[in-house]
DNA sequence: TTGACATATGCCGATATGGACATATATTTG
DNA sequence: CAAATATATGTCCATATCGGCATATGTCAA
């Protein structure tokens, strides 16, 4: 078997830093592909391209707007992104660490109440 | 110019979707690199070298542990991820929707008091 | 219709990757 | 030390990409 095909779920569609760049560009406000370009210091082709990914993913729209192509940020295709890295927020958090030494701390208490009674 | 690296910050790092097993799988405890092959159902050498991934772009730490090694999670390394995406949420929350249109009745409540007065 | 402008695609080259396998390296045991 | 157990690595393969370039497709204006 060879390599898993990466362009196709919002993980890896974000794991690209100009895909996250295009994203970020595009908050708030719809934008045309030149325009993207030009901002991003890219070729239009590669941008048409990384647009590509980001479409067939769901996470920009596009919108035919005269002779240019408008395109706009979906960014409910985020959540998952969102959801599977939130489960994890009280692993970095530092109230988790807090809490962990209060936990340990009860512990030790109980277990000398334990002894005691 | 050719590819980009993609192994080198916990957003490729996370691209990947057995490597995001691995995650959830250090969650709360460690682990040796045998159980964690085994709870994937992946070889032994795979899983070594999707734990270096991790280990290089500091998602998990190891720890000698006489002939095996405890993998264990390193979530603050996740927290760049996080908050890229979480400058996302107001654009799919649907409370954002909302708020939208309360400001926006707001203002043409705002501008039909100011033609009032 | 022709020309200018905006985008999308196809093709090629260089390289990064995931996976399977065999094997090297360590550590613990007998 | 030798055997067993646990991991890490190197090599090979097939394929997925990213980027550049040329070019096809589509749209609007004169």
């Amino acid at each position: 078997m060879a390599r898993a095909a990466t362009t196709s779920d919002a993980f890896n569609a974000v794991a690209e830093p100009q895909r996250r760049r295009i994203l970020v560009l595009l908050k708030g406000r719809e934008r045309p592909v030149n325009e993207l370009a030009r901002a991003l210091r890219i070729t239009q082709p590669r941008t048409s391209k990384h647009l590509r990914v980001l479409r067939e993913v769901g996470l920009v729209r596009v919108r035919e707007a005269g002779q240019q192509r408008l395109y706009g940020l979906e960014a409910r295709g985020l959540q998952p992104v969102h959801e599977w890295v939130i489960g994890f927020e009280q692993y970095w958090n530092e109230n988790f660490d807090r809490l962990n030494e209060y936990v340990k701390k009860l512990q030790q208490k109980e277990h000398a109440d334990g002894k005691r009674s």
